[in-house]
DNA sequence: GCCAACGTTGGC
DNA sequence: GCCAACGTTGGC
């Protein structure tokens, strides 16, 4: 299984939004890198949901349902998109600034990469975070 | 609102 | 194929 960060500004989609549908598919998406990780996911894989510019924090887990197919917003056949479903509401969002003071997290690529929007993550990353939002 | 980082585009 | 210019993103 393999680990990934997707990010969305709450303001368009947020996690409660993805916790009232229950599953969306996650497109729009118009960055090689970004794709190139997309299409790298399989059915089952989990993913942190980061909240950019008015958050700065995971809040919650969701899962891969569906892999990479046809971005239904555009005709173009090199974009693609997945399908994910909530996994959980962390019980306290992990924020970017306790993600930067946290020295096991120093090699986070969201840290060096802000601007990517779907980042893989490793395993004691993502167990890390996890870890760290059960924590008051 | 500003600016740094970085991806993309287009001229040569 | 290189590189400068430009646009976009996201943190602060």
């Amino acid at each position: 299984m393999n680990y990934w960060l997707m990010k969305s500004e709450p303001d368009v989609f947020s996690f409660d939004d993805l916790i009232a549908k229950g599953k969306e598919h996650w497109d729009g998406v118009r960055n090689y890198t970004a794709r190139n990780n997309m299409r790298a996911m399989k059915k089952g894989d989990k993913a942190l949901f980061y909240h950019s510019n008015i958050d700065k924090a995971v809040v919650g887990i969701m899962k891969i349902v569906t892999e990479a197919y046809q971005d239904p917003t555009t005709d173009e056949p090199q974009w693609i998109c997945v399908d994910v479903s909530p996994v959980q509401k962390l019980k306290h969002p992990v924020s970017l600034a306790a993600i930067k003071a946290n020295p096991a997290l120093s090699e986070m690529k969201i840290i060096k990469q802000s601007r990517l929007s779907v980042i893989d993550v490793t395993k004691e990353e993502f167990e890390e975070i996890l870890r760290m939002s059960k924590e008051g």
